[in-house]
DNA sequence: CTGTTAGCGCCTTCAA
DNA sequence: TTGAAGGCGCTAACAG
């Protein structure tokens, strides 16, 4: 790969020269810039940002790590955040935990190693290792969460407002007529999950309703699991619920499954409400009620606060939260039976 | 943020001897290991992989660009990418082309002088600037073509076998007793969709059937504007086709919900067949037939060649063309009528 | 305006 | 087994 001595050589120029035309940072004369550029193109010459950045301190890059591309969530908060970094001329890379806690260290060194100046994560919904971002923060990495939001550890955050979501949901369930509601979430160590559940309780009781324990199914984030638990609450004895609300995507799509194989249907058998819109939801008939997260705008948001942070033009020694509101999205899964 | 100095004053050594620890390339006396070790852990040190790779030349670092994350057949194949990267202990970082030629452009160019050590690439939709592509493996970077291969540049690539996915498609169409069938595909820019309909006519013609000039559909990517494409076929004069072939996912939700929008259901008003899975497929009532492809298993098989070739495993001066086969999967949009 | 030069942090001979 | 030193390719003073 050419350098850019080679490109100074078939200049006629110094490097140093070829490095102000690049970065054009000093002025070049006319002919000798059109030199340089001729040179560049002829040997398919790209600066090696590598250099560049050793020298600069600076890698202009930012980091984002989640826990699994395949749900349809996190590649839109990927695209927010990307939009925030490119109109300030950052890139940002992508890394994948697979919820794996040994996995997303791992990531996390890589990626301090690699210097990216900021890192945009969303936990692994392992038992968080608070210390893992804690040594991060202390190592001088900045560093947002989005989404699930770590317990205990001071850092800026960005997500929906979880227990607003929870409380939507099933006020929305209620209204409809619902009464006897089931819960079904997922893993507890997260806090957006535990937050969620919290605002569904408190739906219920503002409505003169509590929470009953047969009836909060806890679930985790893969479908199938969640399915299997479904299907044998809704084959056991006891009476059915006449409402299922879903507290996030993934056990949504295991609720939903759940109830093909036991042969309901919604809103006739029991109405169906989840958090986070499902892919396709819209085709699904009968179309599914959501409460949906602005998750492009939560992206978007925490990368802008990462890059104020690196560019140091928000105060320090507090960290900023932001919750941002659920939006409810009626479909027929809710309708008054 | 500590460097390697830091680290050898500390532990009262030089910094060659902690590089060797590090490295483990060189034999170091227990002790010192331990208080080089004990060192780094007090400093909270990463290595500077940018001065590393600066040193070796080497990143261990495979980039990947994609048109558009939210599309799930992109997450499965670099998860593929991914697991075999990670087998040979290189890591993979994810970009996002949006299907958009100057950022493809710009991509390139990012991935390049970031010195990633090869890079797969699903190229842009947009005309396909295969110069782009030559000039990238002619500046001597390795580069392997995913799902979507470019026209007339000598070059690695691995895709399902798209002729035979699409006469797949068609011909269990034709053997469910189906004759009258539309299929709608995308741009034509891309080989890929061509070889598709190509694999779609010769089916055609294999069972003495013709492809008629109106029941071929150019679509594009964009659920939306194929929605309204296929509206505008469905709703006009000339009789209904009594099945519709898509020829990949995007293109296959947007003809549903064009069906969906003029209140014709499937299998009963006109059968369904898409190629590449749609998310939730299973969910949806009537569940779709759909030629799999085998998504995983070409970012895996991409992912090898490219760190063959990185590793020189491979004879030079030829390229690699790995097809795999597709894979009907039956759902109830294609039921005999 | 152009060229020279001193590192950025690390790895890797090579010598001790 | 350990340490010293050169240099990877580039940028940013600084000198000319």
């Amino acid at each position: 790969m050419a350098t850019i001595k080679e490109v100074a050589d078939l200049a006629g120029v110094s490097i140093g020269t070829v490095s102000h035309v690049i970065t054009g940072s000093v002025r070049v004369s006319e002919p000798l810039r059109l030199n340089v550029h001729a040179a560049i193109r002829k040997l398919n010459y790209y600066p090696n940002h590598i250099a560049r950045s050793l020298k600069t301190r600076k890698t202009r890059t930012l980091g984002i790590m989640v826990p699994d591309l395949t749900i349809p969530y996190f590649p839109k908060l990927i695209r927010g955040a990307e939009a925030a970094a490119r109109a300030k001329d950052y890139w940002l890379i992508a890394v994948n935990s697979e919820d794996n806690e040994h996995r997303q260290r791992d990531l996390l060194s890589l990626l301090h190693s690699q210097r990216v100046e900021g890192i945009l994560l969303v936990v692994a919904a392992a038992p968080i290792p608070a210390n893992q971002i804690a040594r991060m923060v202390e190592g001088g990495m900045w560093l947002v969460c989005l989404d699930r939001i770590p317990d205990r550890v001071p850092v800026d955050s960005v997500s929906v407002d979880d227990s607003e979501a929870g409380k939507l949901g099933i006020e929305h369930l209620i209204q409809q007529g619902y009464r006897r509601i089931a819960t079904a979430t997922g893993p507890q160590a997260l806090k957006s999950e535990r937050q969620r559940l919290r605002g569904c309780k408190l739906a219920l009781h503002e409505a003169g309703l509590s929470m009953q324990k047969d009836l909060v199914w806890f679930g985790n984030l893969r479908p199938k699991d969640v399915a299997e638990l479904c299907r044998a609450r809704l084959k056991s004895g006891v009476p059915r619920p006449d409402a299922i609300f879903s507290t996030n995507g993934p056990t949504g799509l295991g609720v939903l499954r759940a109830m093909r194989d036991c042969g309901l249907r919604t809103p006739d058998d029991l109405a169906f409400v989840t958090i986070d819109e499902l892919a396709c939801d819209d085709l699904l008939y009968p179309s599914i009620t959501t409460v949906v997260q602005p998750a492009y705008d939560i992206g978007w948001r925490a990368a802008q606060i990462l890059l104020d942070r690196i560019e140091n033009t928000l105060p320090e020694g507090q960290s900023e939260t932001i919750r941002l509101h659920a939006r409810l999205k009626l479909g027929d899964s809710s309708r008054r039976s």
